[in-house]
DNA sequence: AACCAGGGTGATG
DNA sequence: CATCACCATGGT
């Protein structure tokens, strides 16, 4: 058990249920548990700290870095909020997301299953897909994201019981690709947002969203700004006449505000 | 029953 | 370049 401070903006139901991560469930106890790297965490917060159930060690060399614990968020969201009175509020409505530092293949391989499909659904195909494929994670009946490598050896048959429809397909591909090295995920990491783009498209299944979002979530470019459905009902109405470019290296982070607070006031958009 | 969901592909104007 | 049917699945 490690404890940590409390970051100024740091709201744990905000960052990991506001739709970028789907591996983390509220307990009982107001505590968050998920897997990542392999891990797995239980988080509580108490009056000013963050409980970790994790030795010392995995909170500075692991999670420290997922939750972008030496990011100032409080900075980025004032910033923001001076862009635009619409920006500002929805970034109020929750000053406390975060922009998890997620594992690169785990973001790109979450993301090819939410295309066309919806939140509660998309959580309960990776958590099949996690049971299914992942390795066990001892004593803790939770499972490590599949590795690429695991996937790659698959047919669409063996995908079957994912129940993940047509993007079976697209998720062996994806995993042939980075496994055989046809796909270099940590070029991608090391070089410029517009390579990401280029390189990840060429992955059955990957278009403009998809691509945006792992680059987003899973290889922190901050500047991306993933469109979908939700984002462009939102630009057009709270936002009209502005674009991705508007909102600077940390379009990112706007765009997760606005859309976690679009999906919160649905009825803005009846 | 028809429509929608953190879309993409391939065909057609 | 813009539009459109279609894609597999589950929820409303």
């Amino acid at each position: 058990m490690s404890g940590v401070c409390i970051p100024a903006s740091f709201d744990l139901a905000q960052t990991l249920d506001c739709g970028q991560a789907f591996r983390w469930q509220k307990l009982e106890d107001g505590s968050w548990q998920g897997v990542a790297f392999g891990r797995m965490l239980i988080l509580r917060r108490t009056e000013d700290q963050l409980a970790f159930s994790c030795p010392a060690e995995d909170l500075s060399q692991i999670w420290r870095a997922y939750f972008d614990l030496d990011q100032d968020y409080e900075a980025q969201r004032q910033a923001l909020s001076r862009l635009s009175p619409a920006l500002a509020e929805a970034a109020a409505f929750a000053p406390g997301i975060r922009i998890l530092r997620q594992d690169p293949w785990e973001a790109l391989c979450s993301f090819i299953m939410s295309q066309n499909n919806n939140i509660p659904r998309i959580k309960g195909m990776v958590q099949r897909f996690c049971q299914l494929f992942g390795q066990p994670i001892p004593g803790s009946k939770l499972h490590a994201f599949p590795t690429p490598e695991a996937m790659a050896a698959l047919s669409p048959q063996d995908l079957a019981p994912l129940r993940s429809g047509y993007r079976a397909g697209y998720i062996l591909d994806a995993a042939q690709k980075v496994a055989s090295g046809q796909l270099d995920l940590e070029a991608i990491a090391r070089e410029p947002a517009e390579f990401g783009r280029e390189e990840l498209r060429k992955i059955k299944g990957v278009g403009p969203k998809v691509a945006e979002c792992a680059l987003l979530y899973g290889f922190h470019k901050t500047e991306c700004f993933p469109m979908d459905v939700w984002m462009k009902r939102a630009m057009a109405t709270l936002l009209p006449g502005m674009s991705p470019e508007d909102f600077g290296p940390s379009a990112g982070l706007a765009q997760q505000y606005i859309f976690h607070y679009s999906r919160m006031h649905p009825e803005l958009f009846a």
